[in-house]
Order: structure tokens, then C-alpha cells, then sequence
RNA sequence: GGCGAAGUAGCUCAGUUGGUUAGAGCAGCGGAAUCAUAAUCCGCGUGUCCGGGGUUCGAAUCCCUGCUUCGCUACCA
């Protein structure tokens, strides 16, 4: 019976534009996806699009369409970006779709029946011109203009008695908030009052959400629209078993909705009785050229932005790079020298190089036929180790979702392989032992087919071009074994898989 | 303001409970080699481990203090 792994990036809202943060959460929730499918899991993996509210309302209007053609042409920007990487979720769900609104609307009344969702009214500072409540900070900064102070009645959520229960649970999880900086940043949140829970928004003021279903007067305000979707999609309500077999999940956000996603998220799901995540995991923020992105500044990474760096040096570079040097744990940069210089140093350099050395040996002493395997020697042996030794350091950053440790683990067996090579020197060896050369380069191919299995999740559309080139019909994205490699297979026709970017480039430009 | 994190080689960072000459990757320099995408392999860092004070036989690692940077401080992503 194969474990479960359900793995989701945030909803993106619609009226943003796809950008380098969107990217980046998706393309490595992908990378854990695929790592997860590879290990034999039963990999349920959900992305999606939230599209209520009042920024939709207002551009639907001003574009004179109404909100939902305004969605679907927004929306397919997101589907566009991601069948552009061909990514593998395996449900895309758009917060609009009856399912969805379906299942809202169940949780919201069974709330409402158990009096965790109560009618009160605030009394507060309101920007008629920004249409929102602002705080009383904000109004005596006097940042918003047109401020009066009205009252408005709304439905609020008992979140405050949650608070214990939440920090407890936070306590006893170390794996439920991570990384750990981010679990402090929520435990130091919590030791001040929660309050409760503003749920709603009165329809005279933003008609384009989920009817309440206790109050056909007001829509559902955000969190239960933009959060009940990850229990949604794997059948809450609708497929029992589907539900019980991914139920808990795996968030990947980003730091900007930390909160969201580990006080609001559980306590509306302790209050419906349903089960935690098992993770929220909140990566840091890309700047851009040492700092921070601003349109303003023209450092902003955005589509135009990321398809210029995937047609110079291809998508699964990019994705790649994403892995390797992202902001997993705290902010990271994206600068155009560094990215050029890990695609060299780890793709050009050590991967690419090295399958052309050992692909022209092979044709050069064997007619190009994978040769005999012979009897390993100590060095032979020693790679074969190896091998076992990093496909177990993969699989527990693996478990860690530290993909920037299982990159520089496979690279760093890719770098053996040439050590391998320089110690051995089939290119001399083979004036006087064939049969010893035969040995090594088999087991330098051996090696070389093992990385690339374990570097499909990063560099899927490469990886499955040298499994094409190696000609043993075997499917990439398996855990291949080292020893597996059959002999006297015809290799197929050698491509540069990535080919050496010239820095000079960048002088000039 | 309050709470918290961090400041280690040019860059990105590791450095377990304080203990022998402070490490890795990238960049740079030198060499070897020539099977290879001027790629690879080997070698090379006297770094006030932010400053100052203290505890200790001994501190990058603990305590105090100063400086700097950053994050959180909710119902606006």
C-alpha cells in the first residue's frame, strides 16, 4: 500500500499577475511532487485560483465584463504559466467553482449551528475612498483619505477560543510550522489576545463572493473562501475515501501569508472538527539584484521576465536554479551573474561535460555499446556506494522539503563522477586494458544514469532526453539502482544537454 | 515602541551540548591533464569569526554592552 503525499501551493489571487514568487512556490511544490511520485507515493498535488472579492468586482466593472469572464481570462494566465513548465497537479481549482462554493457554505452553516460564527457590530474608521476599515494606527498616520467613522454590522468567527488549543498544538508539532524561525514568529504572535474573526462582508458593499447561507444579506470574506479549497479538492463533502486517503496536506506558501495559513487555517479547522495540516511551510522572498523588487525600480521578475531566462538556457534551468539557490529558509537573490553561473557551474560544467566525456569514450573504445561490467574493483565499488549514500540523503531532505540540500547532494555525487574519471583514466587506460576500460566506463555511466534518475524532479524535460539518449527504454522519474545499467546496449545519438553559457554576454547587455 | 532573528573568506552560507592548525560551494590565482561543452582534476585564503568588556585552563560558540541589518506586531496580497 503505497503512502499518501498531499502537497498544495497557495490559491494565487487572480488579479495578480503571475510573478517570480508565484513561480517559485509552484515550481518547488512540483519538485516535491515528483520527488514524492518517484518513491512510489500516492501524490495528490493541488494548485488553483482565488477569485472573489472586491479588486475582481471593481476591474470586472471597469473592463465592462462581468466578474466571472474577468476570471477566466485572468485565471488562464496562472494555467498558462503553468502548462508553459509542464507542471504535474493534479487538480487546478478556482475558488468560483460550485464544488467549492458548495462546500463553503456546508461548513459555514454547521458553524453557524454550533455557535461558533456569531452576528456583532464594529464601530471603526472607514476610507471611503479605498473602501475598507482602517485601524486606528493607520488614522492617525492619516495615510487614507476620506475617513469617517461609521459602524457595521458583520459575522464574526470565535477564533480567540482556540488560542490554547493552538499553542499546544503548535508545541507539540515541531513539524507543523517550519521552518523553525517562522514557528517562533507564530508562537510570539499568539502570546498576545486572539481575537476573533471578521467573516463577512455585507453585499451592499461586495457582491461578488459566497452567499452566507444563514444570511442572504452578506458574502463570505476571504479566509473561509481562499482556504476551504485545500480540503475541497481532495473531496471533503463530495469523496470520502479520496478525502481520508490525502487529508492532512502539505502547504507551501510564502512568508506574506504565514498567518493565514497557521492561526486562521487550524482554528476554523478545529472548530469544523477536521484534522490539521501536517505542514505549513513558509519560504522566504527573492530579491532582485541585492534588492528588494519594486516595478519601480525595474528589478521586478515577472513573466516577460522569467520566459527570457527559460529561452536562453531552457526551463528546467530555471526550475533548477529555483531549487538550488531559493529562498527556502530566508530571503535569497536572484541576480542574472549568479544564475548563469550555477547553470555553468552545475548543469554546463559537472552534468553536461561529464555526459560528454563518457559518451565519446564509449563510442570511441566500444563502437558506442554500453561495455561488459566486469569485476568492480575498490574504486568501482566505492562509487556504488556512494550512490546508496546519496540517494539516502536525498530522500531525508526529502522529508525535510529542503530542496536546495537534495540539489547540492546529487551534484555533488555528479562531481565524484569526474573525480572518478581523473583517478581512473580510461583515456589512457585504454592503450594497454580494454577489459579494464570497458569496467570503468561502465561504471561511470552506471553513475551517470543514477544522478540523472535522482535529478528528474529538478530537470524533468533534460532528464528525459538522456534517458533518450542512453536508449535503455527505461521511464525516467525511478529510484534506479547503480548496477541496474545493462550491457552491450547501442548508446543513441549524443546532444549537448547544456550547452556552456558565455558570460561574456552579460557584459554586453 | 514591544518581541524576535542575524552580523564568519570577494559572494552565498556550514560551524552539534565552549576544546586540537575556523570549513564548504561559487568566483579568483597557480599547476596537471587532454576523453570532454576553454569543460575536468589537484593545490592556494595571516579571514581583528561586527566592535568593546567579562566568565573560563580554553569562546565564533556562554554573559553584559554598543553598532548595523532584518522579521513579526493580524483581520490589505
Amino acid at each position: 500500500m503505497p503512502r499518501s503525499f498531499y502537497i498544495t501551493t497557495p490559491l494565487y489571487y487572480v488579479n495578480d499577475r503571475p510573478h517570480i514568487g508565484s513561480a517559485y512556490t509552484t515550481l518547488i511544490a512540483d519538485i516535491i511532487a515528483l520527488y514524492h511520485r518517484m518513491t512510489g507515493d500516492d501524490v495528490f498535488f493541488l494548485t488553483g485560483t482565488d477569485e472573489h472579492g472586491q479588486k475582481v468586482q471593481q476591474a470586472a466593472e471597469k473592463n465592462g465584463i462581468s466578474p466571472r469572464e474577468h476570471c477566466d481570462i485572468y485565471a488562464a494566465r496562472f494555467k498558462e504559466l503553468w502548462s508553459y513548465f509542464g507542471l504535474s497537479f493534479d487538480d487546478f481549482i478556482r475558488t468560483t467553482e460550485d464544488r467549492h462554493v458548495r462546500v463553503v457554505q456546508t461548513v459555514l452553516q454547521s458553524l453557524f449551528d454550533k455557535g461558533e460564527i456569531y452576528k456583532d457590530t464594529y464601530e471603526g474608521w472607514y476610507s471611503v475612498a479605498d473602501e475598507l476599515f482602517i485601524s486606528d494606527k493607520d488614522h492617525e498616520e492619516g495615510r487614507y483619505r476620506d475617513v469617517r467613522r461609521i459602524s457595521e454590522t458583520n459575522y464574526y468567527f470565535r477564533m480567540s477560543a482556540y488560542q490554547e488549543r493552538l499553542i499546544g498544538h503548535i508545541e507539540a508539532h515541531p513539524d507543523f510550522i517550519r521552518p523553525a524561525n517562522r514557528r517562533n514568529e507564530i508562537l510570539g504572535f499568539l502570546r498576545q489576545p486572539l481575537k476573533d474573526l471578521c467573516i463577512s462582508r455585507p453585499k451592499e458593499r461586495l457582491a461578488w463572493g459566497i452567499e452566507l447561507p444563514f444570511d442572504k444579506d452578506y458574502v463570505t470574506y476571504v479566509w473561509f473562501d481562499a482556504l476551504l479549497n485545500y480540503i475541497t479538492a481532495p473531496g471533503y463533502l463530495s469523496d470520502d475515501a479520496k478525502f481520508a486517503a490525502y487529508w492532512p496536506a502539505v502547504h507551501m506558501i510564502g512568508k506574506d501569508i504565514l498567518t493565514t495559513h497557521c492561526v486562521y487555517w487550524p482554528t476554523m479547522l478545529m472548530a469544523a472538527g477536521i484534522p490539521l495540516p501536517k505542514t505549513v511551510f513558509a519560504h522566504g522572498w527573492w530579491t532582485s539584484e541585492g534588492q528588494k523588487m519594486s516595478k519601480s525600480l525595474g528589478n521586478f521578475i515577472d513573466l516577460e521576465t522569467i520566459r527570457g531566462y527559460c529561452e536562453s538556457v531552457g526551463k528546467d534551468a530555471y526550475r533548477y536554479f529555483m531549487a538550488k539557490e531559493g529562498p527556502l529558509f530566508s530571503d535569497s537573490d536572484f541576480s542574472r551573474e549568479r544564475f548563469y553561473q550555477t547553470y555553468n557551474a552545475d548543469l554546463a560544467n559537472d552534468f553536461g561535460n561529464l555526459v560528454n566525456r563518457i559518451f565519446k569514450l564509449i563510442a570511441k573504445y566500444f563502437d558506442g555499446r554500453i561495455p561488459e561490467a566486469g569485476e568492480p574493483g575498490e574504486d568501482e565499488l566505492a562509487m556504488m556506494e556512494a550512490s546508496v549514500q546519496c540517494r539516502e540523503t536525498v530522500l531525508a531532505e526529502l522529508e525535510e522539503l529542503n530542496v536546495n540540500a537534495v540539489a547540492a547532494a546529487v551534484i555533488a555525487y555528479v562531481t565524484s563522477i569526474n573525480r572518478y574519471l581523473e583517478k581512473t583514466e580510461p583515456w589512457k587506460l585504454a592503450k594497454t586494458d580494454l577489459a579494464g576500460t570497458g569496467k570503468v566506463l561502465y561504471a561511470a555511466l552506471a553513475s551517470l544514469r543514477f544522478s540523472a534518475a535522482l535529478l528528474y524532479p529538478l530537470l524533468p524535460e533534460k532528464m528525459t532526453e538522456f534517458f533518450g539518449m542512453l536508449n535503455t527504454k527505461e521511464a525516467p522519474g525511478h529510484i534506479v539502482q547503480w548496477q541496474d545499467l545493462k550491457s552491450g546496449t547501442p548508446l543513441g545519438e549524443m546532444k549537448a544537454l547544456f550547452p556552456r553559457f558565455d558570460m561574456q554576454l552579460l557584459e554586453k547587455s
